[in-house]
Parts: C-alpha cells; sequence; structure tokens
DNA sequence: TCTGGGGATGAAACCGGTTACAAAGAAGTC
DNA sequence: GACTTCTTTGTAACCGGTTTCATCCCCAGA
C-alpha cells in the first residue's frame, strides 16, 4: 500500500493541506507541527508522487532533448555535453527524455525542448512552436533561444597565441562539412591573422574529416605536399590528436618543430593537447537554464560561453629561423 | 485554454466518461456515438494529457535506462543499441528517460529500469529492488530479467567458421578487462578449439584495449614478436579494425594471407569486415519486451538473442601451406 | 474592553483523466 | 405480458497532490 499525503495528514493530526504546505514550504507553517509532520514523515518513509504533483501545478519537470540524426553522437564532445546535462538536470531534480527524430506522434510529457543543433533544425523548431513547447538550441540560431560557445572568439584565441609565441607559417585543419561552428572558428582566426600587422604571416587551410583519422590524414597529407608550418590550429581535438599521430609519424617533433593546437579541451583524449577549452559544465548549466526559464514564458535569450586556453604541451614557441 | 475531456464531452453531449471509453476503446461505445466524439475531438484538435492519465492509470510509461559509468558511451556498439532502443518506445508510446548515477534521490517516474551491465551492478539492482521498481538488464546476470546476445555461441561460430575454411593457426584478440562478454566469447571460441578432433591446431590469445587503436597495437606487436597466425577473431569489430589498419602497415594480405573476423556486426564500421553480427534490433527488442512485462509482476526471464556469420571480404579460406 | 491584523490551519475545489456502479432501453425468451 | 439479458450511457468516486478561501486564535494598540 502506497504512502500518501492523506496517510501523513491523519498519522499527523493534520490536513492534507498543511502536510502540502510542510513539503513545499511556500507557505508558513507553524515549526512544531512542522516538526511533527516532518518526523511523520520521515517514520513512514512518504515521499510524494511526481505524478500527482505534475499534474496539479502543471509543469512536468521534464525537457526533452532532441538530437539530429546529423549529430555525431560518438564524439567525445557530445558525450560529454550529454553527461554534462545529465548531471545538471540532477542537480535541478528534473528529468531528461531524449525524443524520437519524429515527434509528431509524441504526446508531449515535457515542457520545454533542448535542440542539437544540425542540418533540418528549422523543421523541427516549427513543429515544436505549433505544439506550443518553447525550445532552447545548442548552437547558433537566429530567433531563437540558445547557448554557444565563443566559437570566433576561440579562433581568434588560437591565432593570438600562436602569433605571440612566434609562429608565422600556420595551418589550420578543419572539417569539410559546413557546419557553422566550424566556420565560425576559422573566421575567428582568419580575421586575427588578416587584421595582424606582424610581417611574414603565412596561412593555409585544409580540410576534411572530423575524426582522429581525418586529422591524421590531413595532417600527413599537408606536410607531403610540402606544407611546412611551425604552429597547426586543429579544428576540433579529434582533428589535433591524429596530426600528432601523423607528425610523430613523420618524425616531426612536437612542440620543438611544430605546435599543434586544439579545440574543445578534450583533456581526457590526448593528455597534454594544447586546446581552446569550451567550458562543457558552464554550457550544460546555461542551456538548463535557459530552457527552464523559457517554461511558460516566450522569451528569446542568446548566450555564449567563454572558452580559455589548455596550454598543454604540445604548445611552444616558434623554432629559430631554419 | 486547454482543451479537456470534459470540453469534448460537452460539445459532443455525452459524459467524460464517455469519451474516455471511445478514447480507450476498453468498452463498447455505439457507433454513432463513437463517430460523433471522434469528429469532436479532431475539430478541436484534443489530445488527452499524459500526466492525468498516468495518474489515474498509475502507469507513467516510461522506461528509465541507467546506464553504468563503466560502459562506453562512445563505442558505435553502444550508440546502435541506444538508438535502437529509442525506436522501439517510440513504436511502444512509451518514453525513455536516463537516470543518472545516484538514482537514490531521483523520484521515481519510471516503472521499469533497464540497466546496462557493468561494475557494481549488484549494488544499484539493490537500490532498484528496495524502491520496488523492476529492472531488466542488458547482459548477463543470475536472477534478474536479462537480455543478451548469443556471446559464447558467437565465440563457437567464428571458430568453426575458420576452421572450416582451413585455418589451423589462430590468433584471439579480446579485450584485458575482465568482463562477461568478452570471457563468454574467448570460451565459446576456445572451446571449439579444444573439442575438435582436427590435427595442427594453434591458437594464441592477446589481449589489450577495446578500441581501434588497441587493436592496431594488439596486430602489429603480436606480429611483431613472431605470430604468424592465418586466422584472427577479435572479440570486437574495432579491435578488428585496427588489426586491418595494422595488417595493412605490416604488408600482410587480407584475406590472402591472414583473414579477420570481428564480433558486433558493425558494418558500418568498415564495410566488408567479416563478422558475427549481433541482432541489435532484436536485443532492443527483447529488452523493451521483456521491461514492459515486468511492470507490476515479478518474472524473472532471460533471453539470448542469436548471432549470425557476416561473410564479408576479410575472411577466406586459408593459404596453402607455406 | 473592544478592535484590527496577521499567522496557522482546515475544508473543499481543482488538475484531467479512468473506472466501478447503476440505471435506462432494447431485445430476446417463455 | 413479465422476466432476463445485453448494450449503452451517465454519475460519481478516485488517483495524489496543490491552492484558494474562510475561519480561528492570539496579541498589540486605542
Amino acid at each position: 500500500m502506497k504512502i500518501t499525503i492523506g496517510e501523513i495528514a491523519r498519522q499527523a493530526s493534520v490536513s492534507k493541506g498543511t502536510v502540502s504546505r510542510v513539503i513545499n514550504g511556500k507557505s508558513t507553517v507553524a515549526e512544531t507541527t512542522r516538526k511533527n509532520v516532518l518526523a511523520v514523515m520521515k517514520r513512514l518513509g512518504y515521499e510524494p508522487d511526481p505524478v500527482a504533483r505534475e499534474l496539479s501545478m502543471r509543469t512536468k519537470h521534464t525537457l526533452g532533448i532532441w538530437v539530429g540524426a546529423g549529430e555525431n553522437r560518438l564524439s567525445p564532445y557530445f558525450n560529454l555535453i550529454w553527461r554534462a546535462l545529465l548531471r545538471e538536470m540532477q542537480v535541478r531534480a528534473t528529468q531528461v527524455v531524449e525524443l524520437p527524430e519524429d515527434i509528431s506522434h509524441v504526446r508531449t510529457r515535457f515542457d520545454v525542448v533542448l535542440v542539437f543543433n544540425s542540418d533540418g533544425v528549422d523543421g523541427r523548431l516549427e513543429l515544436l512552436r505549433e505544439r506550443g513547447v518553447p525550445a532552447v538550441l545548442i548552437g547558433h540560431h537566429p530567433g531563437i533561444s540558445c547557448v554557444a560557445p565563443d566559437d570566433m572568439g576561440g579562433g581568434r584565441l588560437a591565432a593570438h597565441s600562436l602569433l605571440s609565441l612566434g609562429h608565422r607559417n600556420l595551418l589550420h585543419l578543419t572539417v569539410a562539412c559546413e557546419v557553422q561552428w566550424a566556420q565560425d572558428r576559422a573566421d575567428g582566426f582568419t580575421s586575427v591573422l588578416a587584421g595582424s600587422s606582424l610581417p611574414g604571416i603565412q596561412a593555409a587551410t585544409v580540410k576534411g574529416e572530423a575524426s582522429v583519422l581525418g586529422g591524421y590524414r590531413l595532417m600527413r597529407d599537408a606536410w607531403l605536399q610540402g606544407h611546412r608550418p611551425t604552429g597547426v590550429f586543429c579544428a576540433t581535438d579529434e582533428i589535433a590528436v591524429g596530426a600528432l599521430g601523423a607528425l610523430a609519424d613523420l618524425g616531426v617533433q612536437v612542440p620543438g618543430q611544430v605546435s599543434v593546437l586544439g579545440f574543445d579541451g578534450l583533456v581526457e583524449l590526448h593528455p597534454g593537447l594544447a586546446s581552446v577549452a569550451q567550458n562543457i559544465p558552464a554550457i550544460a548549466h546555461q542551456a538548463v537554464s535557459l530552457a527552464l526559464a523559457a517554461i511558460g514564458k516566450d522569451t528569446v535569450r542568446q548566450t555564449i560561453v567563454p572558452v580559455a586556453l589548455i596550454e598543454g604541451t604540445t604548445l611552444g614557441p616558434a623554432p629559430k629561423v631554419s
């Protein structure tokens, strides 16, 4: 037999209302009754039924997560975000359900949805609007609440770091597919180079697959084709790890001859990797905050989470002129 | 203003009860009233509130998923299972919530939990039992409902395939950490070798990391240490992919000189890879079936899902004696 | 002493459904 | 024609909480 609020009320000789007030602490309750009710609750091991609570409070305490088909769920980055979200939700006593690709027939048991930016985002946002469910996007998108890392600032940070270490011959390894974040990182990077008054800056960009293997190939092929950068900026840490592998195979010293700088800050991927680190816990925190704040209201807020440089051991001063 | 069942009842000039009966189809309703009510529902775009329904039906239509910290969420295998589960849940109109590591303070908004087998499983199962929530495990465990692939049978299948292709000098690449599935695959494999009456069978086992890179190292090192198998059985496809890479780098022909057989059937990982394939959709289906069947009852059922051989292009007859 | 204000509490409505039960007709049986 | 039985439907209780409103009580101030 399940213990209900009524049972608590009876045993504590108070009304359901009082017990409810004790639970929620919204209204004042005499200290002695409060103690008493709490004691009874503890004695009986009472836990309020979340479903009943949802019904009367008209909020489901549930956040849906919608992951696009294009999103690479296998990437360490996605994984970290996902787990950070889980932790965040736990702190907020909110549960998270993952929505299937096609939500047109899903009953809305969530009060807000977090969307991972990817192709076809517009269609799904439209669908949500129809159903009156607010959405928060992880990534950039006009006209909707989003939270994203400072990709462009990160690109600039990378350029500044490399330049200040004396590097003048730079290579940017990035992904071939057209995604906003890659574009922003590249834009930030090249804008600094273009705006710099330092003499003798050379820079090239090559594009490939966003994986360790992809990074390996990019670096190896670029080197074999005669590129001789002293500083390599990789659009993701996975690419950077691959690049490091290629340089090792080519017998190139890191950071003696070449410095390698990644993006994302996934230190566990390769200890010592220098990287423009995203603040993943902060992104998760912001995303959930925005989402919870959006329930019921109709506000649009965009948040950019700052990035920071992890120096690591793959980044060093440019070698003296050869 | 939200459309409720009462509103439908009013507009259709019937009682709430009748509308409910139309929705659930449990009890008989005159055909003409049914049509009428459905028409009103459609006209107003009515959707029953899932929370209210959960409250009165005492079932949450929600399945919790609990992933151990030890589980490798980055593995393609995990990813496939996860997505298969999502699809399966969608079909059954059930939602899935992922539970955080520590559920001791999570309010139970689910009627059953699916647990991914991993270290410390006993403790968490105990926790669930206390809360009266049934659990179904993906993997093997005594005394609880589980569903798992036929690891041992798969090991046997691998051995039989290689033997029947004439291979006598075999190498098994597997993971160093002690997990049940790896043990079972190895046991199945070696039991066939041990039980075979064929002459001249040699077999070795080496253990390493369960990743592409791990497989690469295992294969390369084994070869450099003088192992000269003609058939290699890898405990996972990722190891197999790594092994293929190493063999390519060593200049060994596949399948001319060496055949490579993986396990899991992740064809997208490496087209043409021969593998003992798990039936992942079937596992997901069974897991969800068992889980839904376990709600309210207290039955224990264990299901083993058969595996099948994918021949691929990395498996061939043993070379003529050198 | 009378009055007013504020804190503590209980009663009851409400959230949006499901379902046991009863009642009203319709149809079938003897 | 009276009695059964079956189908269809309405009524009201219920699921387990929250919340509004009214009431009661106590104490300060005039």
